[in-house]
DNA sequence: CTGACATATTCACATATGTAGATGTTTTAG
DNA sequence: CTAAAACATCTACATATGTGAATATGTCAG
């Protein structure tokens, strides 16, 4: 069983995390990495944005950086990172379309989670 | 694929999670339902912030509640969530000890989750 | 060198989130 | 009915987080 520091530590990732356009981010960063005139292209919102998101990211040490040249390539450092961000996805499903009810929406990602487990 | 939507989504949704006592709370409900007094003297903190707390966990469907009398009980509305926020300490393992480099911790982790991949 | 490109950082400000303590509401015991 | 228990909510305040605009830093092309 884990306590207050190990809590601690989980809320900090999570919290790192838990803004849309990181999330994204992690998302683009899936397949490989990308440099951050890339990144910024695919979000559609300010360099200085994008740039201070990346700091937060590697803040908790999920993306880590490559130079090369003037051009700076970022990467999740731990690429399955983003599939478990996918199953968090999964598990709120329908919920982003507001009319239905929530527990419908769990109760589908139940199952979807069901074929994955540890 | 997702976009936009789903990211602000999945960000409400783990903002909503990312907070120690929220991350405390979602544990100890991992077996079950509880009140929110045994809630409050297993964390030892003050029973406002319990609520409150429990409310911003309601405001994303993370909780639910059943009243009996004067208690109200809790649940995890996803049983799931709570081993898959298990699965996100695992990602951060050992990083909580401060002398261990982080990538260590990510890598030990990375074949804890090699094993359960989708 | 110099200018343009790629990225990071700083500043000033706005909004969000968190906390303790007091107060309100509902419910049960007597 | 009344008092106490169990929760929820409100108030006031502090801290954290996010943003755009400007500026700084580093690098390459010519």
């Amino acid at each position: 069983m884990y306590r207050k520091i190990a809590a601690e530590e989980l809320a900090n990732f999570l919290g790192a995390i838990s803004h849309p356009e990181r999330i994204r981010i992690i998302e683009e960063l899936r397949h490989g990495e990308l440099d951050v005139t890339t990144l910024q292209e695919r979000l559609a919102i300010p360099q200085a944005t994008v740039s201070r998101h990346l700091g937060v990211l590697k803040t908790q040490t999920i993306v880590a950086e490559r130079k090369d040249g003037r051009r700076v390539y970022y990467r999740l450092t731990v690429p399955v990172l983003a599939s478990w961000l996918i199953s968090g996805l999964d598990i709120i499903g329908e919920k982003s379309t507001q009319g239905v009810p929530l527990s419908k929406a769990f109760d589908s990602a139940k199952k979807l989670w069901a074929s994955q487990k540890r």
